[in-house]
This record gives C-alpha cells, structure tokens and sequence, in this order.
DNA sequence: TAAGGTTACGGCGATCGTAACGATC
DNA sequence: GATCGTTACGATCGCCGTAACCTTA
C-alpha cells in the first residue's frame, strides 16, 4: 500500500468514479492510476470499486470502510504539510473563516480588531453563507472554522461548541402603532413583518412561533441580513423581527426594539471545525479570543 | 512523503529513539532508514528529531506534532488491513478484551455464553489486569477493548460508553456479631476488614469512606480479586467489602451481604476502545450484546 | 465513434544493500 | 572499542508514459 494509491481512491471518489479525471487530477495518465488501482485491489485481496463492465460506477462494501480510512490519511497528511507550513512561516498564515451574516456584520468586527492586532501578518478569508453551506464547506476543507448557529453542532465528525446564546428582538419605528399594544404574536400579525431568509439566522423559529397562531402564515418580505431588514423597517415597510446581536446602540434613534426569546425561543450561536484537523497556534488563537470576547458581551 | 517514511517514525520512536533498531524492525538496513529519515526532513523543511551529536533523542517541537499525524496514519493503514481480514475470514476472528477480574469472573461468563452461540469461531484472548494498565494495553493496541470501571472514561482518544452501575457491599458469616448492629461504618471498625487492593474495583471509594471515620485507616487484609477475599471472609478472618456483583446466590449460604452504596458511592462500569480503530463487526456485536445483557441484569 | 478502462513494453527514478567512514559513549 | 549514524556507489525494483487494444455508452 503506497499514499499514492490512498490519494487516488480519494481522487476516483471526487471525480465521482471517474477513473480518467482522477488521475489526471494527480498529474499522472490513466493508464498509471489503473494499475495502482489493479495493485491495491490485489495486495488488499478485495476489490474497492463496484463495475459495471469495466467502468467504475461505486465503493463495494469494503471500499467504503477503506475509503474511510483513506480520508483519514489523507487528512493526516495534509496535517503534517500545515504543521510544517505553520512553523516555516512564523507568525503569517491564514484563516478561512465560515460564517452568517449576522455574526460577520455584529460580532465578528470586535473580535477581529483585537485579533489583527496581536496577529498582524494573519490573512483572512471571510467566507459568507448559511449554516448548512457552512457545514459542507468545512467537509470539503474550503474553510478551517465556522461560526454560525443551527446544524453544526453534534456532527461526530466536527469538534464544536456554544459560543454564546441570543434571542430575537421585534424592531419597528417610534411611531409605529404596534407600540401602543400588548406587543403580543397575534397584534403583530395585523402588520407586515419582515425577517430572514429560511436557513438564515434562526428564522424557522420565528416563523413556527408565528405559525402556531396563524397556520398559514408567511413573513411579508424576507432578506438574508439584518441591514436590509432595517433599512425596509425605516422605510415604514412594517415590523422587523431580527437577531438582537443586530440591533445597535445608532438604531435606537429609529427604532424601539423588544425581545422576543419568550415567544419565539431561545437561539445560540456555535463554532465548529472539523475533528481531525491540525488547528495552528493563531487558529486556536483567534477561537479562544472570540469565545472570550463574546462572552464579555453577552455572558 | 511515504507510507515507509511515517513508519519508519513511529518504529523509531517505539525504539527509544534507536534508528538502529528502528529499520532492523522494518526489515531494511540501517543505511536505508537513515536516507529516508533524512529524506522525509529534507521534504519537510524541519527536522523531526533532535540530535545529540548525530544520535537521535527525543522528537522536536515539529517533530511531536508530525509524530502524532503519523500514529494517526499508521492506525488507518492498519484498520484497511483489518478490514480486509475481517472479510476475507467472514465470521473468523479474535477479541482481545482487557478487563479486571471482577468483570471477568462475575460478569462475562453471562455475556460470553452467549457469545459464542451466535459467533462460534471468535477467539476470545481475555486479559486481566488493572483499570491502569488495561487503558495503556489499549493505547498500545494489545487489546481490542477494555471493560473496567475508573480511568477509562473521558480520555480523548478513547471511545467510551457506561455498561451498568453497582455499589460495594459488605459480607460476613451469618453468625458474625456484625448483624447485630447498625452496620454503621463505624461499627465495622471493630472487625479486621478485607477488601481489594489499590487500583481494583474501585478500593479507594471504601478507603476514604473508612478513613473519613479513621484518618488512618487501612485494609487489614487485601486481594485483587473477589474470590479470595470471600474465601477469608469464609474463614472467619474478618469482614469483607467486594463488589456487588461478587456476591453469587451460592453465596448466601455461608454469607449475609448489605449494600454500601449510601455509605461509600455508586461505582459504574464502563467499556472503551480506542476512538479511531476500526471495529470488526463481531466486535460491535460483543459490545452491543454486553451492554444489553447488563442491562437487563442492572438496568 | 468517443470515452473509459486494461494490458504490454521500454525508460527512468527511487530505494535498497554493501561498504567505508565519522561520531559518540 | 563498540555502538550508532552518515555518506558513496552500484544494482535492482517499481512506477511512469507511450501506445495499442478492449469494452460499453
């Protein structure tokens, strides 16, 4: 068994099952991958790929043990290259960090003032998505770390934890009737209401919490970021209902803003990486600075 | 970077740090292992080994955590390699359980009669040692799994789980003038006391429970394992505390028993394996029908 | 017929073993 | 001086690329 053979499983399986791509991908011609191939499927006595034909079309049962274990290599070794990589260059290095937009326009800034002043030669790749994007781009190693709620946690194959919990507030301008009631579900639904988009920000416990008093209902107009929710808000568009991390001491000038955790419940934002990966110094760095920095705010 | 370079790593290391020794155990020459060592560092960019002269000594700071990526590679080539034996002997195989005498004698035999109905051509290696020593058989890959209580559980590498809680409990002779008090630890001190030695079934929870009564308390009379104990006890030497699961219905012939639980704590027992080693499905089997014939018998 | 996969062959690079040398205890 | 590690050199083995061939959409 060489690493070669490892990685080309690996590549095989990328390409879904296309043994040409694969190798090609690897720098090699096809005909080399095929006869790595023919010699782990003989060493190993059993064959890795189902065919129809000759044509690679699946893992056999076997194959997708072994391909497990072959991710775990691969990994492994992609490790040992960072750890070298890390050390070769000091304190330089980059983070890609996964995260929504709320974290990224209301939490993270803090954070990262203080993080680039201690870690100056840190690049940063900030990447904006929903949670379940988050989750598979960490799979695929496009990022090294998320931070985002819903989803993440309890995947055996990512290492996560709570960062800290929040809550959703309803916004709406000073003069807005709403004010003038009991600020109940049932009163808002008298107005349009604005909130995230599904997948963002929680915002299916918003709608199911709107949904146990009227079944059908849908949220008037839907974005995927709070500045936008605002902005429309301002505009007298109706109420906004918003993760309280977004509502900022400038909009108080606009806006009332009331929690809404006891009637929508309550949310927690997370960070998660994946279990077997090398985390450098300035990466467990920035988490633990993060973990501190929130919990100053809302701890 | 090879699959040779890695183990050749770890062989070095499991050597003391003797390359010599290291490639005689590889079956290469040394000359070959020295080049490859030099190769992988050269590849790398950094040494993995600190030197003394030319003798290696210890890993460098790199070299720990490339160390640790290379035991994590060595441990997937080797699960590929189960995993094929596993099925190329379809229902053949081998369990080597770790556990204390206490499992072993009072619990498995329940567990493994079953066992091996439904699996009739796994070996059983059974071996019996301490909750200490069985976590390190673990790390070593001497044994499969480990069945113990203490120390197991909550170790990173380790993969653990709860199998059933029970309490010690206190025998004498039917006779013994014990029975005709309060059986108050107190009480008991007026007796010789037998129970296990340190490091076994959980001995140090009835230490403490006595010496917070008697700062110098100790064990009159201590075994490893039950059997001998009760033997004494037999005999009139004095009072025993044992397991729970130790006292066997032929028991209450020579013995009265009470539980102790409220006086010294509940104990559990657990199972573990190490986290990343692929499981033989025979393995999971014994697991699963341990836990589940624990369970009727204490849950 | 094009695309995916296998097999045969020749060349080249990688690794090995021998052996001589250097360093350390 | 004995043990441990490095370096040089020639031989061998393994892997690659080319190319011809086979199989199936």
């Amino acid at each position: 068994m060489t690493l070669t053979q490892i990685k080309l499983l690996i590549e095989i399986y990328k390409s879904g099952f296309n043994l040409s791509e694969a190798t090609e991908k690897m720098h090699v011609v096809q005909s080399a991958g095929s006869r790595q191939l023919k010699l782990l499927e003989e060493e190993l006595g059993f064959p890795v790929f189902m065919r129809k034909g000759q044509r690679l079309i699946g893992f056999t049962q076997v194959g997708e043990k072994v391909f497990e274990q072959a991710k775990q290599i691969c990994m492994a070794e992609h490790n040992i290259k960072r750890i070298v990589e890390t050390m070769q260059s000091q304190d330089e290095g980059c983070i890609r960090l996964g995260t929504t937009h709320t974290q990224a326009r209301y939490i993270l800034p803090s954070v990262l003032e203080q993080f680039i002043l201690t870690h100056p030669k840190i690049k940063l790749h900030i990447e904006e998505s929903s949670p379940e994007n988050l989750y598979h781009f960490l799979k695929l190693d496009k990022i090294d770390v998320a931070i985002c709620s819903e989803l993440i946690s309890k995947q055996d194959d990512l290492v996560s934890g709570k960062a800290y919990n929040w809550e959703h507030v309803l916004i709406a301008p000073h003069h807005h009737p709403i004010w003038d009631t009991d600020l109940s579900l049932r009163n808002c639904l008298h107005f349009p209401i604005l909130s995230y988009m599904k997948g963002f920000t929680h915002s299916d416990k918003v709608l199911q919490a709107f949904r146990k008093i009227d079944e059908g209902f849908e949220f008037d107009i839907v974005a995927s970021d709070a500045d936008v929710i605002k902005t429309y808000v301002k505009k007298d568009f109706g109420l906004g209902v918003i993760a309280q991390m977004a509502f900022e001491e400038e909009d108080k000038q606009h806006f009332k803003c009331v929690p809404l955790g006891h009637q929508v419940g309550k949310s927690a934002t997370y960070y998660a990486h994946l279990s077997k990966r090398y985390l450098p110094p300035y990466l467990d760095d920035f988490i633990s600075l993060f973990l501190q920095t929130v919990l100053q705010r809302f701890g």
